[in-house]
Order: C-alpha cells, then structure tokens, then sequence
DNA sequence: CGCTTATATAATCCAGTAGTTATACATAAC
DNA sequence: GTTATGTATAACTACTGGATTATATAAGCG
C-alpha cells in the first residue's frame, strides 16, 4: 500500500487530523474513532507506520503515535504542477470579472 | 468513490499527468495506457469524470477530455494544515544544521 | 444503406482491503 | 506469580474495485 492509498481511506485520514493536534496513546485514537473496534484501529495504525505517515515510540505498555513530519510531502510533489491549473484558472476568472 | 480514492490509482494519477499536458480524445489516452484494454481505460475516465477531476467534450465520435482546474483543489484543501509540519521540520533542522 | 471506427456499458471474475472475533504478547499492579 | 491492562496479530468473512470479454451505441464513410 502506498501513501495514496493509506489516506483514502477516511478513518485514516481522521486518525492523522487527530495526530496533527498532539501525540496520542493507540488507546486514545481507539476511543476516538468508536464506530470501530480496537484491532481496526491497530491495523490502520498499522497502514499509517507502513508507509511513513506516522511514527511510534513504546512508553511502557502503551505506544505513542505522533505524525512523522515529511510523510504527506510526496502528496504534496505530486499535486504541485496541477496547483498551477486551478490558479490559472482563477486567474482568468479575476481577469474576466475585471473586464466586466 | 470520492477524489481521494480517485487519485489512489495509479493508472488514474497517469491519465491526469497526460492531461494535463493537453487535452486528448479517449483514443489517445487509450494508446497511452498499453497495459489496459479500451474498457478499462474508459470506466477510469468515468471514475475522474465523476470526482470532477476532468470533463470532456464531444467531437464528432470522439470524446476530448481535458483536466478540470480545481478539481484537486479539495486534496490541497486537506493538506495544507499538514504542510506546516514538515515546513517546521525542516525549519528546526536547517536551525540544527546552522548551530553546528 | 451496410461497414468501420470510436467510445461506453454490461456481465463476470478475481484479488485485495476493511471489518469482525478470538488470541497472543508485554508490561503493570497487586 | 497471578491477574489485569494495553496493544498487536491471526483467522476468517464480506465487500469493493479493477480487470477482462462481449456487446451496445453512435458517428463517419463507401
């Protein structure tokens, strides 16, 4: 599985906004996402680790996930030559209500 | 399937960089993806069709497909609070670097 | 009008993913 | 050491997505 994949996923990419506000225990995240049970949970925790999205560190029994900083940055090289498409078109947009 | 899980497909993200070097008919995406048949292809452009990332135009028999601007912009939209992650990141690191 | 070309849809198959329950494995606590 | 807690893995199931072949639809062309 690969970046694109791991944040189509919904729960995955709310398991990540979760992260982004502070570090979390895994019991933590599972109680956030109650519509799932705590192995599903694991396992997209899992798919995020796999493919560098986030980290963990052991804190006795628990495990702290926090989100691993550059992990989204081929998302983001990815979409940066379409960025200029839609900024174009705004462009032209602004142009065009100008010349009204 | 939402544009996230549109994206996620590799042979879709290959379509989308061919458009947007220009427009081209089904025809010459088709020839452009050797290692799917026509159908294939033509149920991918559905796909993008769908989650607004192209439209098309009819020409003649052919259909001219051409990127849609802001499609993308909702997966630009979700990753920008990400971005000041690895943006920090990697303004600590220089930081590091410079203190050496 | 047939016949070909361009594209889309239908029917079907297979593989992979996300979910579940059950269980293993470690650390903590008594 | 036994029990409880936190987390991960195993085994299984169900669904979905992507592929294929066959077929439909529609526009060019002789």
């Amino acid at each position: 599985m690969d970046v694109f994949e791991a944040v189509a996923e919904p729960n995955r990419r709310h398991l990540l906004s979760l992260l982004a506000e502070r570090d979390r225990t895994a019991g933590e995240l599972v109680d956030s996402l109650p519509t799932l049970t705590q192995p599903a949970v694991s396992r997209h925790l899992r798919v995020l680790r796999e493919v560098g999205l986030v980290e963990v560190r052991p804190d006795g029994q628990r495990r702290i996930y926090a989100l691993k900083p550059d992990g989204l940055q081929r998302i983001d090289d990815w979409i940066t030559p379409y960025r200029r498409f839609w900024r174009d078109h705004l462009a032209a947009l602004e142009q065009h209500l100008e010349n009204r």
